[in-house]
DNA sequence: ACGTTAATAT
DNA sequence: CATATTAACG
């Protein structure tokens, strides 16, 4: 009786969509039963818009949810072709009990019904969210081999995909890790054993923040850094809505160096002979991850070097001299010819560079593990 | 192509 | 401050 219009609007209690189907059967008011049904579809549209940054990750909500939309959609037609039974008017209103103006009914109302006529549609279209996914797709011709979108099963390759793929471990991956690489994905290897390259790219959380309703903590996968970031973004939100947009060229995202892509790298760099004789585009082509360049190489190689210039009394003390190695490198520019030969204090010092994960010195005293490693890395 | 440096962004 | 990217110079 008077529970089911009072639990109805007041307080919202989710309902399936049989039993809410049900409950408009037994409304016998029409234009109680619209707005009803208007309030539902609003509810699921809402929720579809919340949850449309993550389709890739619940593309199976994205579905039910536009399923039971354009369900309800039909369902309400059909209540409203039932109940204007004279077909004729197409347009009357449906609360039209009291009819203010028959054509150009102005008014919330009109609105509503109209928005949920087209509610199906308007998500297809009128949801923008991801221009970054045209720039995606742009990017992504460098390896793409059909789209990997629609397949979230498998959704991390090596590192096809600049943008996307890491949405998944972006929750957890914000340690801080000591030295240079902070890893993306730090414990990526606990959550799935696929050897992942993924560019964690602020592609995710740029799409969080632009679409308005998103919390806004989740912050990219890099490195959260959490305290001044998020305020950070909201503050020049509140500043500037709108005025950068697209600006002059859309700036690539930066390649995070993930502990895998360093592991590659540094392996890379190992095989070469040495931080000092390595050079970029022979790197490059020994990690064979795709999409990575030459610059991108380059600069973390530069950044390498510093670092392992500037603190390497520990990591020399062991054995030789990783330091004369570097410094003697006068003579002798030997490029890609041995890599065990003469010194392998380089990948020592790599080793112990990017130590990152593995809890340094658990089980594995071998600080260069297998050499000839190179994984099936498609 | 390679190595640096500086400017800039995150 | 640390990390990344980019342009520019040698």
């Amino acid at each position: 009786m008077e529970l089911l219009s009072l639990d109805s609007s007041p307080l919202f209690v989710p309902k399936t969509i049989t039993d809410f189907l049900a409950q408009l059967a037994a409304t016998k008011d029409g234009s109680q039963r619209s707005s009803e049904l208007d309030g539902y579809v609003k509810r699921l549209e809402d929720e579809l818009r919340k949850i449309e940054v993550f389709k890739r990750e619940l593309p199976l909500c994205m579905l039910l949810l536009k399923d039971a939309i354009e369900l309800l959609k039909e369902e309400g037609m059909r209540w409203r072709r039932m109940e204007e039974r004279p077909v004729v008017e197409v347009f009357i209103p449906l609360k039209g009990n009291s009819e203010e103006d028959g054509g150009v009914v102005s008014g919330k109302e009109n609105i509503d019904k109209k928005n949920w006529m087209s509610s199906a549609q308007l998500w297809n279209t009128s949801i923008n969210v991801f221009d970054y996914t045209k720039r995606d797709s742009v990017e992504l011709k460098l390896g793409n081999e059909e789209d990997d979108r629609s397949v979230p099963e498998n959704p991390i390759e090596v590192s096809n995909n600049r943008a996307v793929e890491g949405a998944l471990l972006a929750f957890r991956g914000q340690n801080e890790l000591s030295g240079f690489a902070k890893p993306c994905l730090k414990e990526v290897k606990e959550v799935s054993e696929v050897p992942n390259l993924c560019l964690m790219t602020p592609l995710m959380s740029e799409a969080l923040a632009g679409s308005a309703s998103a919390n806004s903590k989740t912050s990219n996968g890099c490195k959260g850094s959490g305290s001044g970031s998020g305020v950070a973004g909201q503050v020049k939100l509140l500043n500037k809505p709108q005025p950068q947009q697209q600006q002059q060229p859309l700036r690539k995202p930066r390649r995070c160096w993930s502990p895998e892509l360093h592991r590659r790298f540094v392996d890379a760099l190992q095989q070469l002979g040495g931080t000092e004789v390595a050079t970029p585009k022979q790197i490059r082509e020994l990690m064979q991850v795709e999409g990575l360049t030459n610059d991108e190489v380059k600069s973390h190689l530069q950044k390498y070097r510093l670092h392992i210039r500037k603190l390497p009394p520990s990591a020399a003390a062991g054995q030789g001299n990783a330091l004369l190695m570097s410094l003697d490198h006068s003579g002798d520019h030997s490029k890609a010819n041995n890599v065990q030969s003469g010194s392998p204090q380089g990948p020592l010092l790599a080793g112990g560079f990017a130590k990152c994960r593995s809890t340094t010195g658990g089980e594995s005293g071998n600080s260069r593990e297998a050499e000839e490693d190179e994984k099936s890395d498609g």
